[in-house]
RNA sequence: GGGUGCGUAGCUCAGUUGGUUAGAGCGCAGCCCUGAUAAGGCUGAGGUCCCAAGUUCGAGUCUUGGCGCACCCA
């Protein structure tokens, strides 16, 4: 017996209790305990961090990269699925600093930073707990328990290993960046605390003349008309850019006597703003303007050092748009200018040094004109203008709007660009690999990989690696106190193995005095600062560690290798585990990890285990690139690029702030017209969309997941839609449901039980499919089966194959497409198609038998099938349906197993898969797959549902039977399948005969339309001609043509055109007049006229109706017997009862249907059309 | 300013190598069916396929140029 469904069901319960199972009988364990020793299927999971609530976003990327490892796994591979957390960086510093009510780094330091990582370390963990709850509840399986940690010492000594590779081949330089620096808080500014900051301010905006100088440096009378909006950084001028590929003119001006040069386009702008013409003079030739001297504003340092350092480059970022065309370059201060100067570096082949006349504090140095020397330089704009005009150098000052950043926490500083020292890692050198690389990742979208990424790597720049901050990897490089040479340490027993390491005991006391701290924080700041030793290089002084951390990115990047702890080893546990899970088959994340975790992991990859090495001879050490060096790709081969979550609600269109995430709710507070429809960004301070934890206990995980599986491709930007993720309950969750429920229902009442038809239960039953079932004497082979039980089989099939296909291409919305489509075919068709046969009274019928057989084995592969997308519902329906082959081995439900005593091997007391999720999934056996019958079909539901069309527009109710249909096809293929579905038709048209009309003129026109497909080619330019002839000819006569001749004979332009009955398409529609409806080439016709005997049959099938309603209003079981009495004047209900009283009791379970009332029963009045019947039902008990 | 993606029904989206009646779901209006049904089915209204030009016998689909939106970068 299978345990009975209740008939109403709550989703969030039966997952809770499907979750509490997993848990208890280790089912993930078991699933990849039965893979031991499979092909490996790798995936990798992108570390979020935890120190922030989790949020809708990552229920989709968790569900993604649930979806495919349990496939894969389904499938036969072994997938592991390691967890991580990310856990570095400045945001778990701000919030941190939030909570110690600080800012800047003088105040951390004032703080302590001993206490403030701790703090740090701590904080991390935060949301831990909503977290994990979060992927348990999801149904995400992945391994939290062995979880890697990115502060872990193992993980940072593995990131400190492949940085000292690169360190050790010379990849890791020191350099300057240009970064957002926040001069009083001296700190700089990660890009999206920048962009938080603009507001729009007027600057000067100033054109300046540089004087050309001479082949001998003389000061020549031509000048470069340079623009710039940042006057204070002029004294830092190093070059003057132009765009080669503009025209530049010579420009007099009468009024100050001088020559300019600009650019041609800019030169009426100019005029306009000074009121007065310029007189042009001549083009230039820009290649011969290039490289030319000019004397720069300021002589600061221009009397220091050699004169022809500054000069006139290309750059083609220089516009027209706005200026002169000739842009002021002061490298020291914007990041264009400072590659301009990197670039003039590699063509000089000499080390120009980068001019900067600006402390970190944003004052002028002593190396500045005296006049600014000390004053914070955004101040100093005026009198640098004024000292200009003075010299006669201002050629003309106006007012410039722009948007400009501002500190984000103090708002009346403005952030100035300025060079930080910094380390870098020589990505450029790995540019055409990585490009490579990329080339060959199935990126889905495809477009990720000549678009976003492709782009991306072309412009590549090389990675900054370094943070001026705290908490995060440092970076493990010690540099020598007196010679100033750097090493790159490996490793924590590296650094103990050093000459006269000192250092430790920092740790130690830490440790001692709060024995709590974990182990990990001793290879962070401050304690690994501490330690040092001697000099390996010139022995005499003591290396220290230089001060930085790192770039969290580099961390995440790591973690192919790093989660691991995988440090270069040639044996042992890491370098197994890292090389058999290397590279990844499949990850993915969304669109903003494109330049994030996606590169971070492309570039470390390439750079230390690529194909080409960028081989350098000049390494430090040693040149060799860690094995192991596969083929592209790696670290990963397939990537799911998800798209941004949005999120969908209502307003009220009085109060905007007045919001609801479901219409339902719009609808009850502001009437039926009084809100409107809205889709944006999730904004926490808006709470426009509903936390997940709440979404689980209102609609279920199950139905989430379905909702982001089913509703679109991933990549696609995907609403947090309330309404949708309901949606997916009725529409597919709950549609299955109910053919499960059914199943249950009759199977029991007939004690059917498949077990028991097998003769096996409680032993082996391997994966429960056709092999055992075979062994039942009721299980007939499908050949020998109805129809209908053939169809769903064949579509069954079909959809498995299909499934499978799309599941491997990683396509998840394809394969829910097939997969609703078949439930839809089984719960709509077969199911209500079938109904009849399960209720037939000898239970042990052989159509009967046949439909259970058909009906258990679609809903059990179907279970198996849904189970890496639904596996809370696919697994609840599995205890249930494969459970009664371990009846009595098992307890009560997934909940009450929690009991059972764990056992990772699933052979050992497990005769059949105890859960869904250790089942192979299903192959489809193609000898079943029937396209013909399927095509069959189809037509067969497409005439019903003609029919039924035909139906309600001449207002005849479906269940009033009429005495013909008649069909007429287009393709007369069709006829005979339909000849042999016509008891199908007429049963669900209510007709009592289906028929074929010998006179098809009487009902429809024909019409024969060229196929343009084929006809195009041969035909071309006569196309049109040729269906204008059609048109006009007489369809019929057409078709007479093709029936008598095989052929239709044109004649278009004087041309003989002939055309064969494949090249035209006949389309037939229905006349006026007749109860009739058409589509496809198809045309039904129903008959309308009512005989006494058809009135009294449809009666009696209304009074069987109310019957039921007032049985199922009563609350009788289904197998409750009744009787009834009638009791109504009126002559077609005396005929009905009279004529049918028979069928009435077969439908109804009646023990008598006879007219007269039943004493001691309260009459029910019902109506039928517009007569009244008193029903007199009495339950017998 | 540059890059990438996207503009199809009131909303959210499908739309095969170009083929002549552009589809689905939701919503709206109306109806039907129902002893598996918190279901299901049918019908209706609703479209300048963003605009323009081009290629072609034929363009939602291809090309070019606009316009608009989103994201990334500057």
């Amino acid at each position: 017996m299978f345990k009975p469904v209740p008939g109403s069901v709550s989703f969030p319960k039966l997952e809770e209790e499907v979750g509490a199972f997993w848990k208890a009988s280790e089912i993930y364990h078991k699933s990849l305990a039965k893979r031991e020793g499979a092909q490996p299927f790798v995936f990798y999971e992108g570390p979020p961090t935890a120190n922030g609530m989790p949020h809708p976003g990552h229920c989709l990327t968790r569900a993604i990269k649930d979806l495919f490892p349990r496939y894969k796994t389904m499938r036969g591979y072994r997938c592991e699925r390691k967890a991580g957390w990310d856990t570095h960086g400045l945001p778990v510093e701000v919030e941190v600093c939030k909570q110690l009510g600080i800012h800047s780094k003088e105040e951390i330091e004032a703080h302590g930073v001993e206490p403030f990582i701790q703090l740090c370390q701590k904080s991390v963990w935060r949301y831990m707990q909503e977290w994990e709850r979060m992927t348990e509840r999801l149904g995400f399986w992945v391994d939290l328990e062995k979880a890697y940690v990115t502060y872990h010492q193992s993980y940072v000594e593995s990131v400190w290993w492949s940085l000292k590779n690169l360190f050790d081949r010379d990849l890791l330089y020191q350099g300057h960046k240009i970064v957002w620096w926040w001069a009083q808080g001296g700190t700089a500014l990660s890009s999206g605390e920048v962009g938080q900051g603009y507001r729009e301010v007027a600057d000067p905006s100033v054109f300046v003349k540089f004087p050309l100088l001479d082949d001998d440096g003389k000061q020549t009378d031509t000048s470069l008309l340079v623009w710039t909006t940042t006057p204070w950084t002029l004294p830092s001028n190093q070059f003057a850019a132009i765009n080669p590929k503009l025209s530049y003119c010579n420009v007099f001006d009468e009024e100050t006597e001088e020559t300019y040069i600009v650019a041609t386009d800019l030169v009426e702008t100019l005029e306009g703003k000074l009121k007065r013409p310029l007189k042009k003079v001549a083009e230039l030739d820009t290649s011969g303007l290039i490289g030319s001297h000019y004397r720069p504003p300021f002589d600061c340092y221009y009397d220091k050092s050699r004169s022809d350092e500054w000069k006139v480059v290309a750059a083609d970022f220089v516009t027209t748009d706005s200026g002169s065309g000739v842009v002021h370059q002061a490298p020291a201060f914007g990041e264009v200018d400072y590659d301009v100067l990197v670039q003039q570096r590699e063509v000089s082949g000499s080390d120009i040094p980068l001019i900067n006349a600006v402390g970190p504090d944003g004052k002028f140095t002593d190396e500045a004109p005296e006049f600014v020397r000390g004053r914070w330089v955004k101040e100093c704009d005026k009198d640098i203008i004024r000292n200009l005009k003075e010299r006669g150098l201002l050629y003309h000052q106006e007012q410039y709007l722009h948007d400009y950043p501002f500190c984000w926490r103090a708002e009346d500083d403005p952030l100035i660009q300025y060079p930080r020292e910094s380390w870098f890692i020589k990505t450029t050198a790995f540019k055409d690999a990585m490009l490579e690389n990329n080339q060959q990742i199935n990126w889905l979208p495809e477009h990720i990989k000549g678009g976003r990424m492709g782009k991306f790597l072309e412009s590549n720049v090389d990675w900054a690696l370094s943070r001026e901050r705290y908490w995060g990897t440092p970076l493990p490089i010690w540099e020598c106190s007196s010679c100033g040479r750097q090493s790159a340490v490996g490793g924590y027993d590296e650094l103990e193995a050093k000459p006269n390491v000192s250092g430790f005991e920092v740790w130690e006391a830490a440790k001692k005095k709060n024995p709590e701290l974990p182990e990990d924080l001793k290879i962070h700041k401050p304690y690994i600062d501490a330690v040092e030793f001697d000099c390996e290089h010139c022995g005499e002084g003591r290396m220290q560690r230089v001060t930085e951390v790192i770039d969290c990115w580099y961390d995440s990047g790591a973690m192919p290798f790093a989660q691991w702890g995988y440090k270069g080893q040639d044996i042992g546990e890491a370098k197994e585990r890292f090389e058999s899970q290397f590279p990844a088959d499949f990850i993915s994340e969304a669109l903003d990890q494109t330049r994030g975790w996606f590169y971070s992991q492309l570039a470390i990859s390439t750079m230390l285990f690529g194909e080409d090495r960028g081989s350098r001879d000049e390494g430090r050490e040693s040149d060799a690139s860690p094995r192991p060096a596969p083929p592209y790709p790696h670290p990963f081969k397939n990537c799911i690029v998800l798209g941004l979550m949005l999120s969908e609600w209502y307003e009220d269109k009085k109060d905007a702030k007045k919001l609801y995430l479901t219409e339902e709710e719009a609808k009850a507070a502001c009437g039926k017209k009084g809100f409107r429809h809205a889709v944006g960004k999730m904004s926490k301070s808006k709470r426009n969309y509903r936390e997940p934890n709440e979404i689980f206990d209102r609609y279920g995980a199950d139905a989430l997941r379905w909702y982001l599986f089913a509703n679109q491709p991933p990549w696609t930007s995907i609403r947090y839609s309330e309404e949708a993720i309901k949606d997916s309950i009725p529409e597919f969750l709950l549609r299955l449901w109910n053919c499960y429920s059914f199943m249950v229902i009759y199977a029991n009442i007939d004690e059917w039980d498949p077990a028991e038809e097998c003769g096996v239960r409680n032993s082996e039953c391997g994966m429960l499919d056709a092999s055992v079932f075979a062994k039942a004497e009721s299980y007939r082979p499908v050949f020998d089966r109805d129809e209908i039980d053939r169809w769903i089989l064949s579509e069954l099939n079909r959809t498995v194959a299909l499934v499978t296909e799309r599941m491997d291409a990683y396509d998840n919305f394809g394969a829910c497409g097939a997969i609703n489509e078949f439930v839809d075919a089984l719960s709509n068709w077969y199911v209500r198609r079938s109904r009849d046969r399960f209720w037939a009274k000898d239970k042990r019928a052989t159509d009967k038998l046949d439909a259970y057989w058909t009906l258990y084995e679609c809903l059990l592969t179907t279970t198996k099938l849904i189970a890496p997308f639904v596996p809370f519902l696919a697994d609840a329906m599995w205890q249930n349906l494969a459970g009664v082959f371990q009846e009595g081995a098992r307890s009560e439900g997934p909940g009450a197993s929690a009991n059972e005593p764990s056992s990772l091997d699933p052979r050992s007391s497990i005769l059949f898969p105890e859960s869904v999720h250790l089942c192979d999934y299903p192959e489809p056996h193609t000898a079943l797959v029937d396209e013909e019958l399927s095509e069959r079909m189809a037509l067969v539901r497409l005439i019903s549902s003609l029919g039924r069309r035909a139906r309600e527009m001449e207002n005849l109710k479906v269940r009033q039977p009429l005495s013909k249909v008649e069909v007429i096809l287009a393709n007369t293929r069709q006829q005979a399948w339909l000849e042999e579905h016509a008891g199908v038709i007429a049963d669900e048209l209510n007709v009592k005969a289906v028929e074929y009309s010998d006179q098809p003129e009487k009902y429809v026109d024909h019409q024969v339309l060229p196929n343009f497909k084929l006809l195009g080619k041969k035909l071309g330019k006569l196309m049109p001609k040729v269906k204008a002839a059609l048109d006009q000819a007489s369809g019929s006569e057409l078709l007479a043509n093709i029936r008598d001749n095989g052929r239709i004979n044109l004649s278009v332009d004087g041309q003989e055109i002939e055309l064969l009955p494949e090249e035209v398409e006949v389309r037939i529609t229905a006349k006026e007049g007749y109860a009739s409806a058409n589509d496809k080439g198809v045309v039904v016709v129903l008959a309308t006229e009512l005989t006494p005997e058809l009135v009294a049959e449809g009666t009696a099938r209304d009074l069987v109706r109310a019957i039921q309603d007032t049985r199922k209003e009563k609350g009788c079981e289904f197998t409750d017997r009744i009787e009834v009495g009638i009791v109504s004047d009126d002559e077609t209900v005396l005929a009905a009862v009279d004529q049918f009283a028979d069928y009435v009791a077969g439908e109804t379970l009646s023990d008598s249907v006879k007219l007269g009332e039943i004493a001691g029963v309260t009459p029910i009045e019902i109506t039928h059309g517009d007569v009244t019947v008193k029903l007199y039902i009495k339950v017998k008990k």
